[in-house]
DNA sequence: TTCTTCACTCAAAGCGCTTTGAAATTCGAT
DNA sequence: ATCGAATTTCAAAGCGCTTTGAGTGAAGAA
């Protein structure tokens, strides 16, 4: 059932139809009441690609994923981020697409779903520093928000990001209070944005107690279970093994406290462990008493918030940038202690 | 820069240029050249919906998933599973659209997909037993493929999936074996239909030896850290504790080994845990010793797979219903051993 | 009664592409 | 030269929708 044989039943035009259907002035009640109730018996539903052409717009936001960084995707955190966006998204009747290209294609990508029109706008993951893709949308002028921010991109841009220096100075800054002076970092990896800025924090609040800080506890890398499992393992065998660790992510501190145990050293007393965590849905950092004392803020909050403001963006380009800061809280669980008395 | 456009440019009719693009023989290499060339140059990039339009096809691959069944979307597997489905798409042309809907509308979605010929094909997440939207896709007729299947479903329908019943029988078997009599275990929910074929291999592992069942050890859930851990929890303190845990899940295990560890037991030696290992790539089993027993399949791969299929299906509907069962293998790592002498 | 207005409704022109059916050109064969 | 076949190109008709600009009646004003 199309418009036009939707129209014949009726014995109207086409215009008059469409103009009912979408909510027209220039339609009387009554016909705009017939049209309604023909629809629904007919089980009429535009179809989008239809109208998209002649509209212009498409209700699709696009999300593109580089391929070889194959992080993103199947970071559990990107699950749940999605999980928020796609929610607020589909409440204004938007839909998310995926679009998986090798890394190298991926400003071409942006350039075509520009010129196909094949989105209304883009969601942009995982900022590096100095993010290429940010002047690159600029330049074309597709709607578009990041999660997170770049460091070193000095033109405007919307965002939606956590406030990852202050969570982590702040983080660092309780361990130091608890008495550790030996802080291992185990970050995301280097280039990230949102790492960098970690990193920041953690040396700002060093810096503030005028505490050394030392390059062989810093570390980064992708934030998976056997990594920081493999370097909570080599750091607590190291000669002057840290007190405390700092980690980027619940999944790296679930291998620390994997290595802590297996060194027969117990996660709080012996060694403290504060995480970063995004409250995702199916690794809870306990609904009571947490077990990691963490840095958290939930990221599918953030994807709603950032889907809400892409749409808005969409519907009135003019707005001036949205930049929208989250603040972590800091939630104290039992994974944390005074430092152990050195022997 | 648009077809009209592009063969003014060239002095062609718009047929010529389309035909020169999309490969058909009707033209010459000369000619097909100058397009092509031209095509680059000018950087022009056909309009998928007008494309779409015109042909029928969106090159577009729906995911629908329902709001208040929030795990889809959160559940790590699915992340992982994405990434191997979208890696696959990607490589025939076809992105993926993910469309939230409340749970009542799920079937109304699956008419207006059709209807508005949004995509051109579906992928059916989690199926429950005797899922109703298989019924319904067959009779809309629009083409689809299942990951999982459907236990009380008579007709013949596409699908991927691990052979859960197996998995689960060999699982259960290998800890009956190590004499393990009070097997405990953690399934997902009820209504889903992996979950009832695992209960299923559970079952028949212990008809096989004569081994009686134990309402009180078998649970379902969703599936997370804090389910494992709570359930663990309790039947560790009940009356007659269970030997050996049997998960449905690495996040869940996660969960069991905190319990076991909290109450003062060691993995393995006193209690024996199996999972089942998605392959997740940010949940490693270890890589070199896998610290789970486990009955492994990469939900990645699946997800390659069962694109691949799609593809293929959508490209020749008449090919019989594709079924494809994937075996996992069981791997052994050192959560298990003997069970425990009675004390 | 005639002229304006207003409220509705309509035919038709796009949107950018594919594809059909026909026309023009080339070329070897008669 | 002439013809037919093969090759190459084209104009135009959709695909299903929105939107412009015009048209039709009916109601109200003169």
């Amino acid at each position: 059932m199309n418009l036009k044989s939707l129209a014949e039943a009726l014995g109207l035009s086409q215009t008059t139809v469409s103009r009912a259907l979408n909510g027209y002035p220039e339609v009387s009640e009554a016909t705009r009441q017939r049209v309604m109730e023909a629809a629904q018996r007919y089980s009429y539903t535009p179809n989008s690609r239809a109208k998209g052409l002649a509209t212009g717009r498409t209700m699709m936001i696009g999300q593109v994923i580089p391929t070889t960084l194959k992080h993103e995707m199947v970071n559990p955190v990107f699950g749940d981020f999605v999980a928020g966006a796609s929610q607020a998204l589909s409440e204004h009747g938007y839909d998310m697409v995926f679009t998986r290209v090798p890394d190298i294609d991926e400003s071409r990508i942006y350039r075509e779903f520009n010129a196909r029109r094949v989105v209304d706008g883009v969601i942009l993951q995982g900022p590096a520093i100095s993010d290429t893709r940010i002047p690159l949308l600029n330049e074309i002028g597709l709607p578009f928000i990041v999660h997170g921010r770049s460091s070193g991109v000095s033109e405007p841009y919307n965002w939606v990001d956590v406030n990852n220096r202050r969570s982590f100075e702040r983080a660092t800054q309780f361990l130091i209070d608890l008495g550790h002076r030996r802080i291992a970092l185990l970050n995301g990896l280097d280039h990230m944005d949102f790492a960098f800025r970690r990193r920041q924090g953690y040396l700002d609040a060093h810096a503030d107690s005028a505490i050394p800080t030392d390059p062989a506890l810093m570390h980064s890398e992708e934030m998976t279970e056997e990594y920081g499992h493999r370097l909570a393992v080599s750091l607590l065998a190291s000669e002057d093994p840290p007190t405390a660790f700092l980690c980027a992510s619940m999944i790296a501190a679930l291998g620390v406290r994997r290595a802590i145990q297996e060194a027969g050293l117990r996660m709080g007393p012996d060694v403290s462990v504060i995480t970063h965590d995004d409250d995702l849905s199916y690794l809870k950092n306990g609904s009571d008493m947490p077990i990691f004392t963490a840095t958290r803020s939930s990221v599918r909050q953030a994807g709603e918030l950032l889907a809400e403001s892409l749409v808005q963006l969409i519907k009135d380009p003019s707005v001036v940038p949205i930049q929208k800061m989250l603040e972590a809280e800091l939630v104290v669980g039992s994974s944390t202690g005074p430092a152990p008395k050195r022997t």
